[in-house]
DNA sequence: CAATCTCGAAAACGGTCGTTCTCCCACGAT
DNA sequence: ATCGTGGGAGAACGACCGTTTTCGAGATTG
């Protein structure tokens, strides 16, 4: 039972702490509030995650791997190669339309925490991160110049906020059209070019 | 006597209270802690702003003013309808550059507070909401579409929260890239359609 | 000089937070 | 039935925060 339970418990604990965390800000949840959403007392959380700091970065990690891998799934129901760098804003524009959205956790939370907590910055770094290397690597398959990877980058980074900020999803759709404008200059370049 | 200091006094809470704001976030940053560093007593912070939250709200609307005003200036000293709207990512790459800065103000404190704080949450959007209608200003001189606007705003935000969390400027060169070739698109589209 | 007022430094207060501890009950072994 | 044990609910603790109050020193006025 041990392993399994603890399982089931950590999950419990992170759901409820991600839903806290990502709705309201890091600072302005208290670990009661997470132990009343969870339904595991304090006694048995703390046993889990140390101090809330741990929590925080578990909370930060999961999140970080399953919106990855969350957009990785829908990018792969596309084969073309610049359908497949479009539908990346498509998945944003889905994002941002779920109800409770509130902008990226890991823009958020750097806002919030990353001058004072190294962890937190280091997280949201790496979120970042691995975020271009996805593009770039859509980018190196539909055989456009690797500059176009900052370009997307910055269109969806600043879709995301906007979202978030102005309450709609319709900013996927112009980093899309925008999408599809570098895209094509960019292709025309390679075109020339050779 | 009395009209004049207070107005300096007022302006050493503010200074005090943006920089340590900005620098470490809102919740982070005690009220004990603005007394220090701007020199001001308790009481007569309180007499000068009756709660954290209202001195909150004055740090954000002067820095809201400050920053559109100080953009502005170095957009006017271009005269071409074109380079005023690429000189804006030119002044993004200054601001990344300043010592200390930590992305947007207003993109921070609205994920760290935009879900508690119904007043934040506004004055955040305003910014953005004038920072818009200020880039449609300069597409609209540029005899332009009026859809660049939309795409030369995720440009700019996205190139403030990548600068942010990278800890580099180069993002707004990116920007800027984009943006250019973004103009010329639409240049070309107003041109053919004429 | 005495009475009054002003104002800054810091203590105090009520509340909350992260974290730990206490108490008590259910249950299993003998 | 009794003892021990594990775990859950929530009290308790120390620290800190936003805000108010106290207190004393220095300036001002008659």
């Amino acid at each position: 039972m041990s392993e399994v339970e603890a399982e089931t418990t950590e999950q419990r604990i992170l759901d409820a702490a991600e839903e806290l965390f990502y709705g309201r800000g890091i600072q302005s949840v208290g670990m009661d509030a997470i132990r009343t959403a969870s339904g595991v007392p304090l006694k048995r959380l703390y046993q889990n995650f140390p101090s809330k700091d741990t929590l925080v970065e578990a909370y930060l990690r999961r999140r970080d791997a399953r919106w990855l891998r969350d957009l990785a799934q829908h990018v792969d129901t596309y084969d073309s190669p610049e359908q497949r760098i479009l539908a990346v804003f498509d998945w944003l524009f889905l994002w941002f339309s779920e109800q409770g959205f509130r902008g990226c956790g890991f823009i958020n939370s750097f806002g919030e925490l990353g001058a004072t907590s190294q962890s937190v910055a280091d997280i949201a770094k790496a979120h970042k991160d691995a975020f271009r290397r996805y593009l770039a690597d859509l980018v190196a398959a539909a055989d456009v110049p690797a500059w176009l990877t900052d370009q997307l980058v910055l269109l969806a980074e600043g879709a995301m906020t906007t979202a978030a900020i102005s309450g709609s999803p319709e900013p996927a759709r112009h980093a899309k059209d925008a999408a599809r404008t570098l895209l094509r200059v960019a292709h025309a370049d390679v075109v020339t070019a050779a």
